[in-house]
DNA sequence: TGGTCTTTGGGTAGCGCTACCATTTTGATG
DNA sequence: CATCAAAATGGTAGCGCTACCCAAAGACCA
């Protein structure tokens, strides 16, 4: 007789692999203390724990979050959902988010909106499927059912890259119309008059829309007209920076600067710029928004309003880590601002 | 009484979220019959399908697939394990992947093993715990342990990235070597003699580590001594590249050219180039490669060897997904090739 | 010493779904 | 119209794990 044969009559499927089962019998005790040897160690004698985990060794056991998950509901998966991957601006908090989950064990599973918030409702919907432990999502702003469903879902959720009122349960991110506001100051503070917003993909990225409104409410406060737009429908890129700074240079009057919806856009002028000989920025004052790593290595470097991204996602995992182990966040909304780096390309 | 009435008798957990057995009543049909009516349409009538819709639509249904990857095996994750997101190189590749696999209703599962084969294997264990119904790893080393489990596990595995000999199942990438070799042999020809190559991490990417032993390869064939190596301990950015720069310009002889592990380095190197007034390529000659956006919009544009990288995941993705539909794809493995894009800064 | 409280381990019954097999219904065929 | 194959539907039994409840054994107190 082989390993098999303690097995169920009929055992039509299964792949063969270790089971909790196996170790159980291995380790001489009954499943449900091999469970709770893994999961709740206190729970258990040392003697038995001792055992469990030679057994655990000797077999190359590797549980079946599965059922674990199917067992006790909520499966060690945290989705989180962002507008794109394409686009630098949620690489790094994605990067952090999930180094913070993996080592507490959680793996996160991604998924992208093309910032369309119905595509975002059928995925929450979807993802819900695999009883996560929590859930990220990305803005504040979502299709209804989104923000029943998680409401009444019970288990944590953290909304990132803005923070606003009443979040579905807990928030990480920054204020877009401060953003918008302050490099609109910025920008008047060192003397420019004639400021474009040039920004990319408006429609669909509210976030940068909401900079835009900031931006706007800047120049009314200081009682200037509204600043004309330079707007682009595809998501910011290098080539569309390139073809803003064409843009920006045949108008009338001649802006003096701009600020960018992102630091995409804005690298993608100053690059521009360099290649045609255009002086940033005596020709053309640029601002950018994010801080994206590349933006201090120009030349000029860019002017950018920074946002902690990295600790964006470090905190947003760390926040949706403390509600699962039970605790209650000390501040579940976080506004984690931001800082005007001057990098002389204004 | 209300919609719970017809729960089995304790009901001790469950969130009362609408399952599978609420749709069968409310179409009056057996559970089973639902479960074919979604998952294998041309198996019941019209009729039924129908009736199973209108249940499923009215009730707000969202399948658990949790329960059904218990049942079936199979629970339309697909893990993909990459070094570290932290890098540009594999954001393009994820970003197909996820788009592919998500447009056929699969979730990508992201896991980052740091450069580190152990962690590798640890994660594979893991991810595997999770009963998803492919995987996607980076490269073709990997721990003993991992290669026999996926290998025994029998579903459909694709390794990204590099191509070669004997992989565990499906492959798609580019030859490492052969980069190495082309980048050499383009500064050769172009007349350049004193090459040197830099590299980041070479220690941990062993995928560089092979351009290198290409580029040295092509040296050698051309008769020329081994070039010298400069390397840096740390994950390529645009900083090192700047670090590599002034290291260049110190080393006596003075090289002619540098072939950079990838375009991040090479892209730190040209930035840094332009700030100090460096004339590329007349003083130093760089090239790159994989081949980021960027590369094309530095001035000069960055000689790189382009990768597909789009095209590999989505290419990978689709391997994964036909081996899903029971099909047997007609290349297994897939060499993508690569296009030396000449820029100007060679 | 008896009683209560606390640990420690086990038995049982599902979590929600689908594989397997059995049964019924339909349709084709001679 | 009987006969049989094919299509459509249903019943049953798990997938591997853990929540809930309970039993046994020790710890502690009066």
């Amino acid at each position: 007789m082989d390993r098999q044969e303690g097995r169920s009559r009929k055992r039509h499927r299964g792949q063969g692999r270790v089971t909790l089962a196996d170790v159980a019998r291995q380790a001489g005790v009954a499943p449900i203390t091999v469970s709770r040897a893994l999961n709740t160690p206190g729970r258990v004698s040392e003697a038995v724990k001792a055992r469990v985990d030679a057994a655990v060794e000797a077999l190359g056991y590797v549980p079946n979050l599965i059922a674990g998950g199917l067992a006790a509901a909520g499966t060690r998966v945290i989705p989180v959902i962002v507008p794109s991957l394409a686009i630098l601006t949620f690489i790094e908090v994605i990067d952090a988010i999930q180094k913070r989950l993996e080592a507490a064990g959680y793996q996160m599973l991604l998924a992208t909106t093309d910032w369309d918030l119905d595509r975002e409702a059928g995925l929450v919907d979807t993802v819900l499927g695999y009883s996560p432990s929590g859930v990220i999502l990305t803005g504040l702003r979502h299709h209804p059912r989104v923000i029943t469903r998680l409401k009444e879902w019970g288990r944590p959720v953290v909304e990132i890259m803005e923070v606003g009122e009443d979040p579905i349960d807990m928030n990480v991110g920054v204020d877009g119309l401060a953003l918008g506001r302050a490099m609109a100051r910025h920008l008047l503070d060192k003397g420019y008059r004639r400021i474009v917003f040039a920004g990319s993909h408006l429609g669909h990225d509210y976030r940068a829309a909401q900079r835009l409104e900031g931006h706007q409410q800047a120049l009314a406060e200081a009682g200037l007209p509204q600043g004309p737009v330079l707007e682009y429908a595809e998501p910011a890129s290098y080539a569309v920076g390139a073809r803003a700074l064409a843009d920006l240079l045949a108008m009338t009057p001649r802006p003096d600067a701009v600020a960018c919806s992102n630091d995409i856009l804005a690298s993608g002028i100053l690059l521009a710029a360099s290649k045609q000989g255009i002086r940033i920025p005596d020709e053309l004052a640029v601002g950018g928004y994010l801080g994206l790593p590349l933006a201090e290595h120009l030349s000029p470097p860019l002017t950018t309003l920074a946002v902690a991204r990295s600790d964006m996602g470090r905190q947003a995992a760390e926040l949706l880590l403390q509600r699962l182990e039970g605790m209650t966040p000390a501040e579940p909304v976080r506004d984690l601002g931001f800082t005007l780096v001057e990098g002389g390309s204004t």
